[in-house]
DNA sequence: CGCCACATTGAAGGCAGTCAAAGGTGGTGG
DNA sequence: CCACCACCTTTGACTGCCTTCAATGTGGCG
């Protein structure tokens, strides 16, 4: 069983709250469960209330008139999801599904626009995972637009590494936490060209991939490829 | 001379505040001007401050190893921009740079921040710009990974002739407010491409091109090119 | 009038996507 | 426990959109 409000807690969206208001929140969520694969809402759908994470992982991806997918972001647990959308225009501005058996705390709009009304603290955490949001977007625009597939898949790579790598003798280890399919979606590529990247980086012992887990041994190569210098 | 302060009231981020605190936040703001051309603030440098554009207008982009350029937005008056920067990492996330003589206002962090604690309104406000910003991106990442230039050019133009466009008896009828370098930049490609997929769209009879004027001739066909049905 | 930045056009080449098929892996049920 | 199956991953050959490079056209402004 998860403690919800625990996790609500390590949300920075309700970070510097009591414990009473987090009680609030709490009690205005809905918890909804999802198997994998599941659509959890549609782009265009009317946009009814947000989303936290409470375990497991949600991909939130646009898709093309020929069935082409980019993965926005993918969720993890505790982060929280469409409160955006609640703010613009009333829909949702893409798809989120599970990727995994997952659980959400779903809360329903108006409720939720009484409780920040009652607290200026809660608007700030908004502005706050609204700001990191817009950064990870223009982030994402400027590898889109700017880098080759290889310097997307590198900075990947080195990103993933400061996030979850352990630094041992053989070099800075970590998992893929998601397929190479939904990673090359998320790098705006398919799986084929993803696969003869890693393959390039491997052959110039760059990295070593083991399935998910990844091994980068030389990391100044690897920066070097992620700005744009070398292919 | 401008009247800054309707400008101010303009902008849908001060919305809702009353003459007395809008005349605070003009007392608080410095009117800074900018010959054609000029950098406002880098990529990387510390965000003291965010802007207000009074009159002309500001690209703000981002740059690649080799150069390349991504327009991220083009800031109209009584447009904000660089909100964002205020409330995550410390460093402007892009450059900008005017493209015309420009006029604009800015406000320093500390000094905003102290009026925000006093107006939740404003709070709310920011939340609303920052969602807007974020909508874009999302429109922006979707065009550059799953649309062809042809299909980001029709776009573009569709929701330009609805934002400024004229119904005349020839078709629809409006002017590009940015050169076409520009114009190409902010849709991901260079203006030699730009050029062909404009030229291609009038030996279809789709638009005529005069300059910067553009007349749409058969709106349900760009719909079709916008939406990537057809090429 | 001449300069300069912008715009257009053509030719050629490359990065990455598409198509097709084989190889691998994990999970499920017999 | 193992065999089967579905799905993911890898590899190869080919194609095409877009960029690059180069040259010419054009319009505004000093």
């Amino acid at each position: 069983m998860i403690d919800k409000k625990e996790i609500l807690k390590k949300s920075p969206l309700f970070s510097g709250l009591t414990d009473q208001e987090i009680g609030q929140i709490e009690a205005i969520g809905i918890t909804k469960k999802y198997v994998k694969g599941e659509l959890i809402f549609s782009e265009g759908e009317k946009a009814t209330g947000f989303f936290v994470n409470l375990s497991g992982q949600v991909k939130v991806y646009k898709l093309s008139a020929d069935g082409r997918e980019q993965i926005l972001h993918i969720i993890s647990p505790a982060e929280a999801f469409a409160e955006a959308a609640l703010f613009t225009g009333s829909t949702y501005p893409a798809f989120a599904e599970s990727l995994s058996q997952t659980q959400v705390f779903y809360f329903p709009k108006e409720s939720f626009f009484g409780i920040i009304r009652k607290n200026p603290q809660l608007s700030l955490n908004i502005i706050g995972g609204l700001s990191l949001w817009l950064r990870r977007f223009v982030d994402l625009v400027e590898e889109l637009s700017l880098k080759d597939v290889s310097a997307r898949v590198a900075t990947y790579l080195l990103d993933t590494s400061v996030r979850s790598g352990r630094e041992l003798e053989e070099g800075i280890v970590f998992e893929l936490d998601v397929s190479k399919m939904q990673l090359a979606s998320r790098l705006g590529t398919i799986s084929e060209t993803l696969s003869r990247v890693l393959r390039r980086l491997r052959e110039q012992d760059i990295i070593r991939v083991e399935g998910k887990k990844i091994i980068i041994l030389k990391r100044e190569a690897l920066k070097e490829i992620s700005s744009g210098i070398v292919r």
